[in-house]
DNA sequence: ATCCGGGAACTTTTT
DNA sequence: GTTCCCGGAT
């Protein structure tokens, strides 16, 4: 693409804010201005006039925002320059600038990234050993409390210049705290290991400490492009500040109406104060929105108006006028996913939409469960973000403990993980007797277990061998590790540590999905190997790469399974960034979003209406809203009330359904309505008696999805839940099993049948709540 | 040392 | 409705 084409694609403000490459500059970006585009086109515009990709540094929000963008740059500057660019997250960028210049504050180059898994045992260990109240103490809590502090670069030896954090830990009963923290951050240091917030935190005491380092980075990055910037937390905005200190060529992208990241520590003054911190900077404003019709940003704007805290801005659309936004008002969990999939399957039926056009939103990631369960049924693909990911699952991280210790045996949670495992005969018993000499040599609990034949007295001489031919066997493993491919080596682990016996042997279903993810694992080193070897450039296929490259993947990087044509399901915050044609948001209610614990301060209220905001402009041509009416909610049942935000949506834009059981048609939960009427009014469609031709589900060219996270096929049989029903009728229960319907009473949502079941015998039921599933006599 | 059952805690949101 | 943790039994 010639220069000409480029600018051409652009209206006049993005075209500005591209040309102005050099001094600070700010670009607010409405939703769907076509942000990306523009940082994206800044990129290549910069490159075009001669500037060297390795002076360019870009922090994106996502690593996989970074790829996309980098391919699209390549498009226009061609592949070979676009390589050299440093783009990606702030945590992989600074871990690489880390792995090169770590050494210098005492850390290995292949240190260990801790997850939030590992932080959280690492505490409960911590608080175990200094004997304190691991009520009081919660991990979580603590390890937030640690998040926040090394966020504000307060490292334990600046506690005590702040009176109030003593003042607050005493109030919140955990006076210990600073000790926690100092062995924490000890602990960390010893093992070799970096937890997220260091990534960001060592980086500033690098550059904070070495002016040399400091004047090599602000050198290399003359040009600075940060996106998602009123996402930002303090630790960030300092890099960013001392890197662009010199060239002041800083290029910030932000929209404060979409700052929803406070909870981790992102600072929404970052962007407010831009100006101050640069009074010579150029700001520009991207207010037409490309993405979404005009009820869909109206109405999102109207709901934003609520907010007090923003930049002024008037985000506004020439696109059609579109659908009326639907609030969908349902009886309760499982029949707002129901109605959810219904409207999925009729418009991919109506209007050939793939179902990747589709995305469900939710607040809260136990949301996805009675979602999760309607798609299935209806044989919709699907892909659930975030949540429980394949790399948290214990099987796949048993092994990864293996390998990380190959390339860092000082790691103390993946040692503490796998010592053990496979069964080999070293109990809790010893290991605390391990961590005692440890804690009395003054070094790692590896160092103990290398030299475990030294210590025979303190740990007996059986567990000493064990724990010695434990060492000797990890050190073989470190050797492949340094030697070898990746694959090669992990390959060798999973044989000789004993996971793949283990996992052979165990002939449960459980045991056999088990087996089936650690071979998952290893296809990805294997591809990860092929890919890296194919590359020209980069070609460390070593281990150590690999475990960084997978340690700061973010929820939305997961590769995709070769099946694109999927529903999306995700949470709110994970949205951020995405569009879909169709969008639904859930659970729109009091107590659950806003979330019961995010009312309390106008702050708080104001980032889950920002939230909310989010949400409704992922969107691009249809919205939904659906809340209910009851949900169930650790196990039990609650009355709900619609969420404060419906009220904040100017009526003008929105148009109600109640379903079809407020009119006392009891047939609300009956099969597919699609055919059945305009998309929008489906409720008063004509439903089919029963036995009818509801029955039919279309013949679908994919199967549901499963991203290994959910292989569980369901035992019982393929069908609608049933919400009628007449004597004689075969049914299906989820506990119960088979069974004949013997009666049936009442009306509406009151409808019982008694059951005969084959093996439990004769029950009564509500409908409503019995899901059972029609089968053939 | 390992397995199992009962009870508590849990659901904000993520790198 | 789950998952995690502890204590007791094997």
């Amino acid at each position: 693409m010639n220069t000409e084409n480029l600018l051409k694609e652009l209206n006049d403000v993005q075209r500005e804010a591209v040309l102005h490459t050099e001094g600070p500059v700010m670009i607010i970006a409405g939703a769907g201005s076509g942000k990306t585009r523009v940082l994206t086109y800044r990129i290549a515009w910069l490159m075009l006039q001669g500037t060297d990709p390795f002076n360019i540094l870009a922090l994106t929000f996502t690593n996989k925002a970074a790829r996309e963008m980098k391919e699209r740059i390549a498009a226009v500057v061609g592949h070979s320059e676009a390589k050299n660019l440093w783009m990606g997250t702030f945590h992989s960028i600074f871990a690489r600038l880390l792995r090169i210049d770590g050494h210098m504050l005492g850390y290995p180059s292949n240190f260990t990234i801790y997850d939030t898994d590992d932080s959280e045992k690492l505490i409960t260990q911590i608080v175990k050993e200094k004997n304190l109240d691991k009520d009081l103490y919660k991990p979580k809590k603590i390890l937030n409390r640690i998040s926040s502090l090394k966020n504000n670069l307060i490292i334990p030896q600046y506690y005590d210049n702040f009176p109030e954090l003593r003042e607050y830990d005493e109030a919140a009963k955990i006076p210990d705290f600073k000790n926690i923290y100092t062995a924490y951050v000890e602990r960390c240091f010893k093992a070799g290991a970096m937890d997220f917030d260091d990534i960001l935190l060592k980086t500033n005491e690098l550059l904070g400490t070495f002016p040399e380092i400091l004047a090599k980075y602000q050198d290399r990055f003359r040009y600075i492009l940060v996106d998602e910037y009123q996402d930002t937390n303090h630790s960030q905005y300092i890099i960013i500040k001392a890197l662009a200190n010199k060239f002041e060529n800083i290029c910030v992208v932000g929209d404060d109406a979409q700052s929803i990241y406070a909870f981790r520590g992102a600072n929404i003054r970052n962007i407010l104060s831009f100006q101050k911190d640069y009074p010579d900077c150029q700001i520009f404003k991207l207010e037409q929105n490309y993405r979404s019709t005009q009820h869909i940003v109206n109405a999102a704007n109207s709901v934003i108006a609520n907010n007090r805290d923003q930049l002024k801005k008037n985000v506004w659309t020439s696109n059609e006028t579109g659908e009326k936004i639907t609030i969908y008002k349902a009886l309760n969990e499982t029949e707002e996913a129901h109605y959810i999939a219904e409207r999925i399957m009729e418009r991919h039926l109506t209007y050939q939409m793939p179902y990747s056009d589709f995305a469900i939103l939710y607040r809260t990631n136990a949301q996805s469960r009675a979602l999760e369960e309607q798609l299935r049924r209806k044989n919709i693909p699907y892909r659930i973000y975030g949540g429980m990911s394949f790399y948290q699952r214990k099987e796949v991280k048993d092994l990864l403990a293996y390998l990380r210790l190959a390339v860092n045996p000082h790691d103390e949670e993946a040692l503490r993980r796998v010592i053990n495992y496979p069964a080999r005969g070293i109990g809790q018993t010893t290991v605390e007797r391990l961590t005692i000499l440890a804690d009395q040599h003054n070094t790692t609990l590896w160092d103990i277990c290398r030299n475990a034949i030294n210590f025979k007295n303190e740990l007996g001489t059986a567990p000493a061998q064990k724990v010695s031919d434990f060492a000797t066997m990890i050190t073989e493993f470190g050797v492949r590790a340094r030697r070898e491919s990746a694959w090669d080596a992990a390959e060798h682990i999973f044989k000789a540590s004993g996971i793949l016996r283990a996992l052979n042997d165990d002939k449960t279903e459980e045991g056999i999905s088990r087996l089936g993810n650690v071979q998952e694992l290893l296809n990805n080193i294997k591809s990860f190997t092929d890919t890296q070897l194919s590359l020209e450039e980069n070609n460390d296929i070593s281990l150590d790469y690999f475990l960084q490259d997978i340690a700061l993947l973010t929820s939305t990087d997961q590769q995709d399974d070769g099946e694109p044509n999927k529903v999306s399901l995700m949470t709110l915050h994970l949205a951020k960034g995405l569009e879909f044609p169709v969008v639904f948001i859930s659970g729109m209610e009091e107590e659950l979003f806003p979330s019961s614990q995010m009312v309390n301060t106008r702050a708080d209220l104001e980032e889950e209406r920002r939230l909310f905001y989010v949400g409704m402009t992922r969107a691009k041509k249809k919205l939904f809203l659906t809340f209910t009416h009851m949900r169930m909610r650790y196990g039990k049942t609650n009355d709900c009330e619609p969420s404060r935000f419906l009220d904040e949506i100017d009526d003008q834009y929105t148009e109600l359904i109640l379903p079809a059981f407020h009119r006392s048609q009891p047939t609300f939960l009956s099969g597919p309505a699609w055919g059945a009427g305009p998309a929008n009014n489906h409720s008063s469609g004509p439903f089919a008696p029963i036995g009818t031709s509801r029955q039919k589900t279309p013949h679908l060219a994919t199967r549901p999805s499963s991203t290994a996270s959910n292989a569980l096929p369901p035992e019982k049989p393929q069908g609608e839940i049933l919400t009628h029903t007449v004597p004689g009728d075969r049914v299906f229960h989820e506990k119960f099993g088979y069974g004949n319907v013997l009666e049936v009473e009442g009306s509406g949502v009151n409808v019982k049948a008694t059951v005969a079941f084959d093996q439990a015998g004769q029950k009564k039921l509500l409908l409503q709540y019995a899901k059972l599933i029609k089968v053939k006599p």
